[in-house]
DNA sequence: CTGTTAGCGCCTTCAA
DNA sequence: TTGAAGGCGCTAACAG
């Protein structure tokens, strides 16, 4: 007798075959209605259907990924859920993706380029219909499979260097830079930065080094720095411009790695009741909602989260033309006018 | 001829197959070397690992799981990705998936019980090893295909009904109970609530329903209740608080939906230089950290959404017994005494 | 320690 | 408009 099929508690799911039985069609006839592809009898159709929700057939994308050679799942590689800042660029994924039926698996690489090596090489095991990273750095590794890998794939934050397909993002070289320049035309002098790790975070480090070449230009350079040794937050933000604060030098103003940071910076002033902006102003980077929220709203540079995911699942579903030459996309930012400086 | 098997450009990747031929061993020896499962010899071992170095092979997983019926995916729903809340959660999630080996794949509903269904519908499709969802109300469809999946589900959030297999989560009728009780306690009498929109999130109601019980048995009610039409957020917690106080009605403390809202109110109380907590007292709920960071810490109830996140993942994977008697893991809560309160 | 055989559940291709 | 045959790439089960 051969080995029984359907115990109770059945470890396989309901198949297309039983449909197909219950419905008295072909497995493929099923498939077919099941996926909206090619001329159904309306007849059939509705039997087939019947059957489903009579049996409660789940189909198996696993098997249909198999057979069909092309899945619905993108491979999503972002550095971290605590900034902020990644969510948000995932929000913008999932609401492009919303329509399309395809899915996102996700993975957090804690800023270690090991783990995104690690990640990429298992997310692509699922054969994903394209692949978003954030970031242009990656191994020797992560590179080669990526670019050999056949599918699309957006890198994401960063225009700064080429990428391997499409580069969705912002020059942060060229908003640091920008900031300086902002900030010089508003008559500041005496320039303080307040930083946060930067070999976790290649981004601020590039906002930093447009910030030093502006105030190059100008025959300036910063008057003091501090950076805290770990991710950004508002508590070392606080506590790092206090830091800053009580070493003799003097500045008028303080640029702070992000709002997280300057938002810090911002409650130590009132938490010390240090004028704001008269005293010391505040720059930050990214405009965040609570900046604008503040008693006095943060001045910053809005960078575009939401928009940078959206337009890179944008940009890969359209997929006109695979592959060709390197794309880039610059999302831009802005100058927000604030009341910090 | 057979059709050409290998073009340029190939569509299909490198198998299994090419590796064996490489290596000159069976393609299920090379599966065992990359799977390190059963003995194997040194010998083989070496010359496997170095055929699919060569070649460059990457498993194809899909194919695997079909074979083995064992995917290593788990399935991930939450509300929204807007409040911060639900990265803290998924970032829990990942933390304890880290050494797994397992891929979580996120669905976002917006808060919207039907997209649940659509997203658990086409999740379970990819057959995963168990599922993450966000509370406890699902639509009928929704609680059927979970509880028909055959797999570890797990509720988190909530714990105030009965979960489908395993609730991960705290009792929010509690905590907006305690909030009253230990607000009455420090001798406050004029409550006022300052909330959002309660349709979407149900455990913010929950919480309100908690802290109108405890005045009442104080024979107390509320005073004065703002509510936003609209997600939470820093900008409309100032807002409503700002509405609220212009109204005749003379309150001694308020009351928040949360912490992104009461932030918002000390924003408004610093603006407008109302003395907090000797004029008016802010509370709000889960303990973010930017309450620790103001100028003068948030008083609230610490929600623990890391843990709860890591917790769901852990219950799944020690997978004692499958499914048997519902299981409710209570997180707990405890209030944060700041100094707005 | 290694190999053979036979699917997993679905979809592509070809035929009717 | 429907069906039959075969295979996607891998792994379980059983030999050897």
């Amino acid at each position: 007798m051969s080995p029984v099929k359907h115990r109770r508690g059945r470890k396989h799911g309901i198949t297309l075959a039983e449909v197909a039985k219950l419905s008295g069609v072909s497995e493929i006839t099923v498939s077919r209605v099941l996926r909206d592809k090619g001329a159904i009898a309306d007849d059939t159709r509705k039997k087939v259907l019947l059957a489903v929700d009579q049996i409660g057939y789940v189909p198996n994308r696993v098997a249909g990924t198999l057979a069909s050679a092309t899945s619905n799942l993108i491979g999503v590689v972002i550095p971290s859920l605590s900034n902020i800042v990644f969510p948000e660029v995932l929000n913008g994924i999932h609401s492009a993706l919303e329509a399309s039926g395809i899915q996102a698996v996700v993975g957090v690489t804690e800023y270690d380029l090991t783990t995104e090596e690690r990640l990429v090489r298992s997310l692509l095991a699922w054969k994903p219909h394209a692949m978003l990273v954030a970031g242009l750095d990656h191994t020797e590794a992560t590179h080669r499979m990526l670019l050999g890998a056949g599918i699309r794939i957006a890198e994401m934050m960063d225009i700064d260097s080429t990428p391997i397909d499409i580069a969705v993002g912002m020059s942060h070289r060229n908003a640091g830079f920008d900031t300086g320049v902002h900030l010089l035309e508003r008559g500041y002098r005496r320039f303080g930065y307040v930083g946060h790790d930067w070999r976790a975070d290649r981004r601020a480090r590039q906002r930093y080094d447009g910030l030093v070449a502006a105030l190059r230009e100008a025959g300036l350079g910063l008057v003091d720095v501090e950076l805290h040794d770990g991710p950004s937050s508002t508590m070392a933000g606080r506590h790092a411009l206090a830091t800053l604060l009580g070493r003799a030098s003097s500045i008028d103003v303080a640029v702070f790695s992000n709002d997280d940071m300057a938002v810090g910076g911002v409650f130590h002033c009132l938490a010390e009741a240090i004028a704001i902006k008269d005293r010391l102003a505040i720059f930050g980077f990214n405009g965040l909602s609570i900046g604008a929220a503040l008693p006095m709203p943060l001045s910053t540079i809005r960078s575009h989260r939401f928009e940078i995911g959206k337009t890179a699942v944008r940009m890969i579903l359209d997929d006109k033309g695979s592959r060709g030459e390197p794309t880039i996309v610059d999302i831009g930012y802005e100058i927000v006018f604030g009341a910090t400086a």
